[in-house]
DNA sequence: CAGAATCCGTCTGAGTCACAGACGATCTGT
DNA sequence: ACAGATCGTCTGTGACTCAGACGGATTCTG
């Protein structure tokens, strides 16, 4: 029972450009490209988007951080963990509800972070080398438009 | 030593839109919606590209078809193996050179892909469901653009 | 033509990683 | 006061990835 291809049909569903695969490829170079621009940051892309998140988002929580991450909340503890090791965050009981913990940038992790984030936008766009300045913007845009509002569906 | 972030920089290094926290958002979420329009396939959305690459690509041998979807020819064994068990593919040997196991849909699994072919278009467009109609032709465009060049890079 | 080097597909083992579940501490609602 | 929920932490377990080795097959080299 064996479909030899003769008959594929020309112009059918499979010449619909398939987006799953561009958007894992796209991460996986992400990957690649951007780690080594961060050195030997904890937890490489992630350890840094959460630094970011931290030093200029609006969650200060370990869980909010976790939930903004798209990480669960038990990886969210050693990886603020090796953040503090290497003196780039630190934990704050927070007075108004004494479960939480508010992390916070040390002064060095905002000087990190700033030098990375150049950084890090020097290897995103050698990643996109294939587009145009104007398609770059547009692709950056595109993408955190159609993220953010998943976002907040949940 | 504590920053205590009352000095932030407005407009500083920190606004710059966080393309790889946006991209994981996406795939996350595509894993998600995409998933369960594919119902029992075998691998879920990685078993649909290697189906659509079979069946349509220009990828036949085993190595070939890893190094185009990014995985390991390790694993591209059980993934075939379990396309083969569900009857969507078979191994035929090449005559060409034996050492290589030509890949091909049976007549099943090319009703198959193409049947899931528009349930995942669906559930894509679900998932850029804050974008507008041309915007998503844009995203789609654009991923496809720099993720093709990846792949000649490699 | 013989032998070395390479490639394909498969299998096994080791290592990594995410996540469920339980726990104490804390807060909220009744 | 008490039950239920939440936060952060810890432990165990299952899934997943990849390096390495192997036989079969091909190509290169002298």
């Amino acid at each position: 029972m064996i479909d030899d291809g003769t008959h594929a049909d020309p112009g059918g569903p499979g010449l619909e450009p398939d987006l799953g695969r561009g958007l894992l490829a796209l991460v996986r170079a992400y990957q690649e490209h951007v780690s080594p621009a961060l050195g030997d940051l904890p937890h490489g892309p992630r350890g840094y988007q959460t630094l970011r998140e931290v030093g200029y988002g609006a969650h200060p929580t370990q869980v909010s951080l976790a939930r903004h991450l798209g990480v669960d909340r038990t990886v969210m503890t050693y990886l603020i963990d090796d953040l503090v090791e290497a003196g780039l965050v630190e934990r704050r009981a927070n007075p108004e509800d004494r479960r939480q913990r508010l992390v916070v940038l040390t002064a060095r992790g905002r000087s990190e972070v700033d030098a990375l984030c150049s950084r890090v936008v020097e290897a995103e766009d050698s990643l996109l080398g294939a587009l145009t300045t104007k398609e770059r913007g547009q692709l950056r845009r595109l993408v955190i438009k159609a993220a953010g509002a998943l976002d907040d569906n949940r």
